[in-house]
DNA sequence: GTTCTGAAAGAAAACGTTTTCGTGAGGGAG
DNA sequence: CTCCCTCACGAAAACGTTTTCTTTCAGAAC
């Protein structure tokens, strides 16, 4: 059951066992060969408490994430915690469900278990709970909204690129009344998407005039509400991207409720290619921002910061790309070069130059 | 830092600490202050690990689930979590993959860890994981399949019930014609349903025949795969219940893209209720198996065996309900009694009564 | 005033490891 | 043959707690 039964079996001392699992070149062949022996037939696994209680080191990482249910979030866990095990990590992961309480105590329970490093996924800084984990010199790792101090690393999202695809990709199909279906503004992450969509129509000369531009709340709800004020305008858009993907969704459900249909009527694009991205109907053409990746960065940010000996002044920065992926629900913009079928022949106001 | 730097901050020994922060009645009330004011002003978190070493409990439970990714399982986690930390407990999370390798590997990790019990929420038999828990004498619990051991506990899925309630509104609906897309039948929880299917029908004096009864894979693609397959018989069905949700999506997709409309044309409902069947056009009616219920009872399964002081010779028992959510895929069979419209008027071979 | 009782606090052992330090044996160099 | 070094191993300290066992001290009983 502990070292000290493997020890009293083996005829060694618990020092030789723990050398021995430890794989301490210093211990003679043959002993280690009888010490396994035992330890197999014993079928005995360490402590890991006791082990990283005079360690130091619990090899345990905190993820905090906004919640798990929201679809973006259960491939961020997965990813995590598939490095982390290749890496004899464990991860106790944490959603905060937008609760500052809970956050906190999320917070408290990581520091409890003296986890090594703490990844926080969610959108919406959340000031209070850096402070705590700062102070107490815990390496961190965030997405998007770090503050660079030591020990505190970044992943910055690249929302531009892969959100300049979709929009020429849209200019391609001809569409130059595109609207955008933004988050809620006062997230950093939402308003961030939204400047990426103006700078990027901008660059390719097309205005985009305020009723374009409706404001939503990253859910399905929020979808079908931006979609309803889109499709009531007197020239609609003939194409509308969205800040995510649930909200594309929202906004395809309410385009099929209206019997406008995607992508001949209209086309839409959605951002963050969650899963379900494919499982609706039309596929969903969106900007990737790979869920996968971040997890990858995120456990290489922490992991690279626990081994570091010499305290950084700040820690590392990653930057991730987003790209756009073809799906079915874009298609060229309705022939008469003008909004969606049920729409008076009202010309647009936008002049086109091809 | 450590509670030896408040004893000697408060001027107390590090036993008084302890009693203090456990609440230990003997310690006297002015002192009791006197020493929370420092650990307060100090910041001071006990470490978990020191705690439960000692105590020989740790708190933790381990949740081993087949992939987070897949939608059935982020609200089972969230549920789970939520009563853990209520009850001061942390959960370790583990997602199989269906790699055997990888469970094992997981049970060995959380064994390291000394979990104070495990929840299986996994579908699919994994018989060997068990017996290194079980011969560890680890509270387990197991969703529909565990066997009848001491500290074992299972919970046990009332199938019949939901999808009884299925049959008998596609019934009500007039349909008599209603196929069933099974789940991979090799797995237990798949077999049971398609049987439920079967009685439910029974029990009404619907036959059904064997061309109605395809097997998918719980997958979407199954679900596609499954539906050409239905709707290629000569005599469609009205109505098909899917074994879970995903293979439901599937047909609704399959049906969509052969232009056949649903719930118009063909009814359709699922199994599971994930969230994002209400997320689907149409809003998927389904029967509704709760996570958030399941991960409640796994929690109290493991936490009452966890208090228990005498081993009983048998964990205990719960059962989990199911019930038909109405939503919007279910309508009136199709007026022509019989299959839907693209169909040739070739008469089918079901009798019915009404 | 002495002894006894009980409450409150401290000392120390214990939990299961890792790691430092020490020790004995074996072997190479002189 | 002796000395010394190296190598393999054991003894014991340390990690941060909880808990048992002691000790101290105030007050009650006589």
């Amino acid at each position: 059951m502990s070292i000290h039964e493997v020890a009293k079996r083996a005829k060694v001392s618990i020092a030789t066992v723990s050398r021995t699992i430890n794989g301490v070149p210093t211990v003679a062949p043959q002993l280690s060969r009888r010490v396994w022996k035992v330890i197999e037939e014993l079928g005995y696994y360490p402590n890991t408490q006791a082990r990283s209680l005079v360690s130091g080191r619990s090899r345990i990482f905190g993820l905090i994430v906004s919640e798990i249910t929201n679809p973006f979030f259960p491939e961020i866990v997965q990813g995590f915690e598939d490095i982390a095990v290749q890496h004899d990590y464990e991860v106790l992961i944490t959603s905060t469900v937008h609760d500052s309480k809970r956050m906190s105590l999320s917070v408290r329970r990581m520091i409890e278990r003296r986890v090594d490093g703490v990844a926080i996924v969610t959108f919406g800084m959340e000031e209070a709970l850096l402070e705590n984990l700062k102070s107490r010199n815990v390496p961190l790792v965030f997405i998007d909204v770090g503050p660079s101090l030591s020990r505190i690393s970044n992943i910055k999202i690249d929302y531009l690129h892969g959100i300049r695809q979709a929009v020429q990709h849209l200019a391609a199909l001809r569409h130059s009344t595109i609207a955008f279906i933004s988050g809620p503004l006062m997230l950093r992450s939402a308003l961030a998407r939204q400047r990426a969509f103006l700078q990027a129509m901008n660059e390719i000369g097309l205005t985009v005039s305020p009723e374009y531009l409706v404001e939503g709340n990253h859910t399905m709800d929020g979808g079908i509400a931006a979609m309803k004020e889109l499709l009531a305008l007197p020239v609609r858009p003939t194409a509308v991207v969205c800040s995510n993907d649930m909200t594309a969704i929202g906004a395809m459900r309410e385009s099929y409720d209206q019997g406008v249909v995607v992508p001949d009527d209209i086309s839409i694009v959605g951002f963050d290619d969650i899963r379900f991205a494919q499982f609706v109907t039309p596929p969903l053409t969106t900007v990737r921002m790979s869920q996968t990746e971040i997890a990858r960065m995120a456990f290489a940010a922490l992991f690279t910061e626990v081994q570091r000996k010499s305290p950084a002044p700040t820690g590392n920065e990653y930057t991730l790309m987003t790209s756009l992926v073809l799906r079915k629900s874009t298609a060229m913009a309705p022939n008469d070069s003008q909004s969606a079928r049920t729409v008076r022949p009202n010309r647009g106001t936008h002049a086109e130059t091809d």
